[in-house]
DNA sequence: AAATATTTGTACGTATGTATG
DNA sequence: GCATACATACGTACAAATATT
């Protein structure tokens, strides 16, 4: 072992996980219009890119779908 | 119609043709591993963020496999 | 209808970190 | 240790789709 490794995760991921668990806490519900991308990027300390790598790992996970000019919704159990 | 629509295509899908023909011609063969990015960003005169795009459409098309720290290969018809 | 504002998409530039050879 | 190659992060600007006034 080379002491300590896997300690080191990336910020988009953790601010993936910070997002992630205000959807499945309920605090942003299905349907739900998430802040923008720049007001999310202000309130999570980071850069809109860095943002924009956490939102794709949840619309990957199927979490959130973006849609462009008008926002980034959490997705509904059905569709 | 609102004449001529669709004629618009992003930098990166346009390298993603590109780099895709190159593939299926046989001149970037299976197995072989690309250029750098640095490299190839300069030989299509766009930025390594926008190279890296390209390069993501092919991976998730399955035509390429990136490994941090060894390079971008072309992948084998098997696996 | 038209102009403006909002929101996401694309593109470039730069710097630093991590993995590999 | 050093060089190479991909990964992450920040900053900036403008384009395109949508919504609002």
């Amino acid at each position: 072992m080379t002491v300590d490794r896997d300690s080191m995760e990336p910020i988009y991921q953790q601010v993936a996980r910070l997002m992630r668990a205000r959807i499945d806490s309920g605090e942003w519900p299905p349907g739900y219009r998430l802040p923008s991308e720049p007001d999310l990027a202000g309130s999570y300390q980071v850069n809109r890119d860095t943002l924009r790598k956490s939102v794709r790992v949840l619309v990957d996970e199927g979490h959130l779908a973006v849609v462009r000019g008008k926002g980034t919704f959490v997705i509904k159990p059905e569709g």
